[in-house]
DNA sequence: ACTATATCCTACTGCTTTACTAGGAATAAG
DNA sequence: CTTATTCCTAGTAAAGCAGTAGGATATAGT
């Protein structure tokens, strides 16, 4: 139980681009040093990131990566749902209510999920980019 | 980001065992039945609970497992710690503060895994197989 | 035009985990 | 002695994880 690499180094990635004033794009390079990260595979991570539409890029020399939106604005729970798929997500707690497929009532343990799924989500929504990057959060 | 089947199946079958009032076995092929588990899957799950003594078992004909202590006093944390390994254990966060291998100094990002593991830590914790099978939670 | 530096994209690979299935030994009740 | 059950090991197909490899495309500077 615990979120993957992919998580981690994107995460981190995204705050080190939160750290830059103006919009200069940073190559991948760049960050993959700075973070001990693997240049190749940091650039999988961030084609997903673009398609999210939380990056933007620049091709070409002195190309790279910036922030598509202001670093306050973008929330962890984004960036880990691009990257981690969603979170705590249960066919069980589908809006529908049909409750559990195993068998019929109600599934007495759903409501664990169910807790754990709010309470990440208020925590991720809670955290954006900007507050990571100073360090406000404790 | 989610639990295992495991970790499921283990919590389901243990608030079946948490609904029977004297302690009386309980085989594997009634819960796996009515829980439309595979029995074999959970034998193995169920070795795991019995070897961290949250069930006792019941060889030969007319045995099963009970519960090792009394339903209020197990909470769902114990139960999916045993099935799933600690919940979200990092590196970053161990007691000697040595903070995370990739670099110097602090990591910004580690503050995230640590509020996931608090939350989670509060909910798992708070949570016991009585409550869960009177559904008291909500 | 040419070169160096980037992103972009697909494919592959070794490893681990997951969710089981198979088969048998040991134990106990009737 | 049969039946029901736990106990234990091994195997296995599929998926996911954490990368690596190699090339196509785009752009800045010379």
């Amino acid at each position: 139980m615990k979120f993957s690499t992919r998580s981690e180094y994107g995460l981190r990635a995204m705050v080190v681009l939160a750290g830059i004033q103006d919009k200069s794009p940073l190559s991948l390079r760049q960050i993959a040093e700075q973070e001990r990260i693997s240049e190749q595979y940091l650039e999988q991570i961030f084609m997903d990131l673009r398609k999210a539409e939380l990056v933007q890029s620049v091709r070409g020399a002195y190309g790279g990566y910036y922030l598509a939106r202001d670093p306050a604005d973008i929330t962890v729970k984004e960036i880990l749902e691009v990257l981690e798929g969603p979170i705590f997500h249960y066919e069980c707690l589908s809006a529908d209510g049909q409750g559990c497929s195993f068998k019929e009532g109600p599934c007495l343990v759903q409501v664990v999920w169910r807790k754990m799924q709010e309470s990440m989500t208020d925590i991720l929504q809670g955290m954006n980019l900007q507050g990571l990057q100073e360090g406000i959060y404790e």
